[in-house]
DNA sequence: TACTATGATCGATAAAATCGATTAGAAGAA
DNA sequence: TTCTTCTAATCGATTTTATCGATCATAGTA
């Protein structure tokens, strides 16, 4: 069988044109070289080079297949080169699944503290609900992903990195009172608007009200996305509780609506990465852990 | 060190995801392919795959490694069947010397026939004098080189294919007698013109007229092609010796030229394929041999 | 003729690859 | 649970391969 050894030798005989040098260079013995060559003339069934007790001399089909064979050497050669690239940390491309009530309001204060801590780091991102993730997680289409806990693992390692309260967002004609907390029991429960089922914050927010999910609600008005939610606030229709990572992006002073923390003890849900139990990544997972905690601390608080 | 048995080995595994298939496609047992990936990804630095005594999975690391191992690999298998192919006789690249007093009348009537004998013959032509084409096979500069016999060869080694006369060509005018022949001493050596110093057909024609080279030629009108030596022919300036590949081309009907055998036994010049002795090609130029020989059989007598 | 340089070759040894058998652990069935 | 099955890792033995040092053969040189 063909080996880069016989190829790098063969190519040290035509750099030198002679057997010992390219010994020397290839540390080896002349006579291992000797054999080498030969091994490789034998499978490929034609001489390489002409030689006598004098002279090396590379015969037409040795240019020709010399010429090929370097470029193979060389291709494997990159190739370890990139194979020992990569094990710089998160040098490599990394598929991280993220949940859409997390992903707008995260990356953002997020990715650039990353690219600036690995400047080499290739994200794909993926946005699905947990359940997705999860799965993906599971079958190894994502190396990980960014949810929010408490959730149903099945047997997969979380790693968290941030824990969150969740805000009341009102019309600000609907606040009647002037505190900056509100308590659950304070809600019109019945104006409350969630998102569709199958998002996990819905069922977060309802538990940090300590409520159970009322059969009753308008499940028409159950919206996909929070940037609606919020704008079905802003025209009046509801109110709706929010974490507090969105709150910046989604309360801005012009919007006339006002966020009121919740009083019920905290935090409400708490953001992490999840990877199977022997994903052999967990060493970058555990590195964007702490990078991602570091950029949300030094983040602007609201 | 890298092997390409590796790779092949890792590249199994990564399309069927199980050890013990992967080693039946390489043809080795399990314990050998576990072992090769194992010092495959000790090389590496990080595992290929993530496995447990039931799943085998790719990791990121893997997927992109494996990518680009596969061109790797494809390049040296590639390059093998092109060795193969190459084993094909005469299908890899021939640098051919050939002098000037044979290239443009022979080569016309031989290559059609070696192509069509060897379609995959890529023939790299070059004309120059013996002394300079000797040189160059000698030097590997060329590895085969077509030149008239007698010559000095020095250790070469020569292939004889043909074997010529020499015909003397004069203005018609010039002719005063019926016969088709010639001997030596009917010409008027005083007027006979020939080519520039260096030309081995100059010394070629006067020894088949056993004649030595005269010093008081006129040499300001040695020539330098057949060519133009029979252009000065038909402007009445002298006679020439023109071998007998060459009558051709060069005494047409039109031309007002004719051409007489030269009576002296002959034939009186040969033409060799040279090679150095251990010239691993032999076996393509005796090919040559043997197809320029039929090709000339072939050819219409003149 | 003797000397030098050089690639091929040989025999011994060292290194590796490979095998078969076994182990350990996970998944699924009873 | 407990048993069975499946699978990759591991171990020890063996075979194969690679390598070395020494020697040989030979072309070129003095």
């Amino acid at each position: 069988m063909l080996t880069f050894k016989q190829l790098t030798h063969a190519l040290a005989v035509e750099r030198t044109l002679h057997f010992k040098k390219a010994a020397n260079h290839c540390a080896v013995s002349q006579s291992a070289l000797s054999a080498s060559i030969h091994e490789l003339e034998s499978q490929l069934g034609s001489p390489l080079f002409e030689r006598n007790n004098k002279h090396v001399m590379l015969t037409s089909f040795g240019r020709v297949f010399l010429q090929r064979a370097r470029q193979v050497v060389l291709a494997a050669e990159d190739l370890m080169a990139f194979a020992q690239a990569q094990r710089e940390p998160l040098s490599y491309p990394l598929s991280i699944g993220v949940i859409p009530t997390i992903g707008p309001f995260l990356l953002p204060k997020v990715l650039p503290h990353v690219r600036e801590a690995y400047p080499n780091v290739s994200l794909r991102l993926v946005e699905e609900q947990s359940h997705r993730l999860v799965q993906q997680v599971r079958d190894g289409e994502l190396d990980t992903a960014i949810v929010a806990l408490p959730y149903p693992l099945e047997g997969l390692h979380a790693f968290e990195f941030w824990d969150e309260n969740f805000f009341v967002v009102m019309h600000h004609s609907e606040v009647d009172t002037d505190a900056t907390r509100i308590r659950a029991d304070e809600l019109a429960v019945e104006r409350l608007l969630l998102l569709r089922e199958g998002h996990c914050l819905k069922d977060h927010a309802l538990s940090a009200c300590r409520l159970q999910m009322s059969a009753k609600q308008d499940t028409s008005l159950e919206s996909t996305s929070l940037y609606t939610l919020v704008q079905m606030v802003a025209g009046k229709m509801g109110l709706t509780l929010v974490p507090e990572l969105a709150l910046e992006q989604l309360v801005t002073s012009e919007s006339g609506l006002v966020a009121l923390a919740l009083a019920e003890p905290g935090p409400h849900r708490s953001l992490a990465f999840i990877t199977r139990v022997n994903y052999v990544g967990v060493d970058g997972v555990e590195r964007l852990r702490v990078c991602f905690r570091e950029a949300l601390m030094n983040a602007p608080a609201h």
